[in-house]
DNA sequence: GTAAGTTTGTTGCATTTGCAACAGATTGAT
DNA sequence: ATCAATCTGTTGCAAATGCAACAAACTTAC
């Protein structure tokens, strides 16, 4: 597996590659690897760090007091996690994170990005400002689950995801990053229903699918 | 109707009485009334200013292409809105925002939040720091209101948004903010069969409610 | 105080969805 | 290549929920 370049990573944007070094260790960075279904933290751990994802894919889960677990979200390659507990007062997770796959995480510490250095790098006032507008995109991101939960059917669940799908991926053909089961979960809904469902969708000539790829008409 | 105390808003937290004039105008800050059911802001309008209720309620609705609306939250006294969109790149809402009794909005321009002030101010560093936490906080109360949605069952959902209520409230004795109507809005179900259940509930003993007040057995 | 408008409670019925069980397809490990 | 494990498709049935319609309670405005 090969790292995301590090000039593709959002929270680095607008920093000199020069910088970068300089930077990583001024804010305690460290890197750490988790093989596939490895928890990376769990519920109410403390959470000083911020990981950003440099390969593999990291799952949000909450499990409630039966045991039910459900997909919250999803992170990939250049992506933050952790980062709303790390920013908060109480530094504690209310969800675990698990890698699905063989995964490499950058972590950073939450704290040097929030307050100002005492060396006034001047590559600090960027990562954050960087930090802001990703904290604001990640809430965004969250109501637009939100609105998608918030569909009384199983069809306009599907809908609202794959539309929001196609907004991200900029086409009609669209690749979803998770599996059938997951999406069940991620959608809370019933696989064998949703299942049943897609089929009467591409009946009636709304969607075409094949495995996790789907079209709309 | 009266205005909330400055130093319980948690945005000024930490901000010493006598700095917080300048303050406000370090950041433009303004204020504005709005009527029951005046919209604040619109769906694809920018905001690049961070509100502040200082009295009344503000709720986000997002309507779909066929008109549905959904209560996604809903936002009191010392609370923040919009905030998610202002410290964005795009600064483009995609909710509406809605009075829904008479309110007064206190507006701070969020680019003085979130750039470090040619003044350096001594403060400056203090809301910048605040500002991380509440956007931390309102992610993770987003995250908490999609694990009350991915409740399969009515019975789950309001479960689980009642015992949020008695974690925020620390009491047994729950008001709830939102109306018979609102609450079946906010969690997405049918009215009446929400009725119908918290009846059966009541029934069995889990709960008893009058009015928009419950309480846990 | 009255009337109009809004919110809440109730109930029968149609529809949707969850559930369970199983078969076929796909993936992964050795 | 083979076997085990996991994922996906299918279907009948039971249960949950949405819907519609209406009555009662409550609010608001004049």
């Amino acid at each position: 597996m090969k790292e995301i370049d590090y000039n593709e990573i959002p929270l680095f944007e607008g920093i000199h590659p020069d910088n970068l070094n300089k930077l990583l260790i001024c804010i305690n960075s460290f890197k750490k690897d988790f093989d596939k279904g490895e928890t990376i933290i769990m519920e109410k751990d403390k959470v000083p760090y911020i990981g950003i994802v440099l390969f593999g894919n990291v799952h949000l889960l909450k499990e409630d007091i039966w045991g039910n677990s459900s997909l919250l979200s999803y992170v990939g390659p250049g992506e933050l996690f952790g980062e709303n507990f790390a920013v908060s007062v109480e530094q504690e997770s209310s969800v675990t994170f698990v890698a699905v796959e063989k995964t490499r995480v950058l972590f950073l510490a939450a704290s040097k990005i929030i307050h100002t250095c005492e060396n006034a790098c001047s590559f600090h006032a960027r990562i954050a400002e960087n930090m802001f507008h990703l904290l604001g995109k990640k809430s965004i991101s969250y109501m637009n689950k939100l609105e998608i939960m918030s569909k009384e059917s199983i069809r306009g669940k599907l809908m609202a995801y794959i539309s929001t799908l196609a907004q991200q991926q900029k086409s009609k053909y669209i690749k979803a990053p998770l599996s059938r089961t997951q999406l069940a979960d991620y959608l809370s809904i019933n696989r064998s229903a949703m299942t049943r469902e897609l089929g009467k969708m591409r009946d009636e000539g709304i969607i075409d699918f094949d495995r996790n790829t789907f079209v709309i008409k």
